[in-house]
RNA sequence: GGCGGCAUGGCCAAGUGGUAAGGCAGAGGAUUGCAAAUCCUUUACCCCCAGUUCGAAUCUGGGUGCCGCCUCCA
């Protein structure tokens, strides 16, 4: 079994071989931080971690590029509207975009260029495809001629002969009418007034969209890489004008494989800013939707798909997650088994023998992360690894003393590592939370005291045989979304709901 | 209009030639004063039509529906 991905570049699945044995270079194309970021980037950015956990788990190593676009019209008018400046609006949404980032356990990018910060190689490329013929200027904007480009459209599968009678309608702006062919793209605008600016060999303006990735990826992962990501909506035009620009320069491929993710979608449409039907993470985040939900919802789905949001679904996976949740929890619990909550590691060479059941899960998890990362068909390992597991996490939480000598043994401990192995592999970690779900039960109208107090009353009321009594005060606490759970010796325990 | 993709049980979602993973939800039983947890059992002819094949959810052709891109977008 090899590894596979589908390439949207020969659109079919192909096996995957790095230029140099054993090292890959991805380039991820990041975000414009003019906002914070949505859902949409979290699925984008969730599936890449994955990859990249997979590919060094496997024994590769991994240069992880990812840029920010720190400049660009939408930054401009945030920084208008809020009276700031551009550097204010980028910084703060950096730091957002980490923060965010950091609480899905999204391992960060080895490098992180800024468009801002990349100026002189921006400039250096645009000047060789100008003594190229490849770019024009014209009144202070540089072009890209796409018509002097072979095989321009190769990408998205678009023939510029057969684009241009739909763009026929498009060329009354001043801006239309300066370019020779209506797909020609700007690699630099000239300043408007009162801009921030850069000087350049046409004069004061800024970089186009397009030509800093072309120039980030040359200048930290050389002419040709292995892996360029991103989203679905990235292909037309800009990664389509990435490839023309780079190869115009290089005369060399600019990504071998191409890998890009399905859309985040509400109510069947993508999500969007301009259709106002977005969620930004911090606030999934805040209503309570752990981290690792989000991650377990992100990766049931496979990457190339589109993924519908709803809450049915979220509710669905945050069930599930409670259940992984428990099994890895109890592993560390018992702290038998190493954390993997730091980096991803590679994979122990020449793994221990495992039982047939472990080895055989091992295996299967391996083969459908081959298969194009399937994860839906990865997380049914885990699933499958973890029930033993998180049923005794159960009766253990349950009092039940004859589980907790279960979890010591030999055979649970093996299948305790390998479901945290295979879960790191795919950035699922173990969340603590019942000190915070008790605090919340608390503000919910019943303090601590009160619900120690009631749990009494209920207690006389079993030993009295008044049954009615006492189901009557598990009803009241379960309407303030409090559980009771009778454990043995008579003790009862109770969870928020 | 052009290009690309998707249609699998109540919901989500794997499966690319040999009689359908997994998650959620549901049903029945055991157990429990009740509840929870646990254990056992259980719920799909894979959008429609035609074709290829010994055999198709899986390949081919046609149809229907939905989505994305073609303008900034993960």
């Amino acid at each position: 079994m090899t590894l596979r991905f589908t390439n949207t570049l020969t659109r079919r699945v192909e096996p995957f071989e790095p230029l140099v044995a054993g090292r890959v270079g991805i380039y991820c194309c990041g975000v414009t931080v003019y906002d914070l970021c949505h859902l949409g980037h979290a699925r984008s950015y969730i599936n890449w971690d994955v990859l990249r956990r997979y590919l060094v788990w496997r024994g590769y190593a991994v240069t992880f590029v990812q840029n920010f676009t720190d400049i660009d019209d939408k930054i401009l008018n945030r920084a208008a509207a809020e009276g700031s400046s551009m550097e204010a609006v980028s910084e703060r949404n950096i730091e957002a975009f980490h923060t965010d980032m950091d609480a899905l356990n999204i391992l960060r990018a080895d490098r992180m260029p800024r468009a801002t910060r990349c100026l002189d190689g921006i400039r250096t490329l645009i000047q060789e495809l100008e003594a190229k013929g490849a770019a024009y200027c014209a009144d202070g904007d540089v072009y890209f001629a796409v018509m002097k480009q072979q095989g321009y459209g190769k990408l998205s599968g678009r023939d510029l002969a057969e684009q241009q009678q739909g763009a026929s309608g498009r060329t009354a702006t001043a801006e239309e009418a300066r370019k020779r062919h209506p797909f020609d793209f700007a690699l630099w605008k000239r300043a408007k007034p009162g801009e921030p600016s850069f000087d350049s060999p046409w004069g004061a303006g800024r970089p186009g969209w397009h030509i800093e990735c072309s120039a980030m990826v040359r200048q930290e992962l050389g002419d040709t890489i292995d892996i360029h990501l991103g989203g679905a909506d990235l292909i037309f035009p800009h990664h389509e004008n990435e490839i023309a620009q780079s190869e115009a320069a290089t005369g060399q491929p600019l990504a071998r494989t191409w890998l890009h993710n399905g859309m985040v979608n509400v109510d069947g449409e993508k999500m969007s800013k301009s259709l106002g039907n977005f969620t930004t993470i911090r606030d999934l985040l805040a209503s309570g939707v752990s981290p690792m939900t989000l991650r377990l919802f992100v990766l049931q789905a496979h990457y190339r798909k589109p993924l519908d949001f709803t809450t049915e679904a979220l509710d669905a996976a945050a069930t599930g997650w409670q259940g992984l949740n428990s099994a890895l929890e109890l592993i560390a619990g018992s702290g038998s088994a190493p954390s993997t909550r730091a980096a991803i590691t590679p994979q122990p060479q020449g793994a221990p023998a495992l039982p047939a059941e472990l080895s055989t899960a091992r295996e299967r998890f391996i083969a459908a992360m081959d298969d194009d990362l399937n994860t839906a068909a990865a997380t049914a390992v885990l699933f499958e690894l973890a029930r033993p597991l998180r049923a005794l996490a159960n009766r253990i939480e349950r009092g039940d003393g004859a589980a907790a000598e279960q979890r010591q043994t030999p055979a649970m401990a093996r299948r305790a590592a390998l479901l945290q192995e295979l879960a790191g592999v795919l950035g699922l970690k173990g969340e603590a939370n019942a000190p915070a779900a008790r605090t919340a039960a608390a503000a919910e109208g019943f303090s601590e005291t009160e619900i120690n107090a009631l749990i009494d009353q209920r207690r006389a009321a079993k030993a009295a045989k008044d049954f009615a009594n006492a189901d009557q005060i598990r009803a009241r606490l379960l309407a303030a979304g409090i559980e009771l759970i009778d454990k043995p010796g008579g003790l009862t325990d109770w969870l928020r709901r």
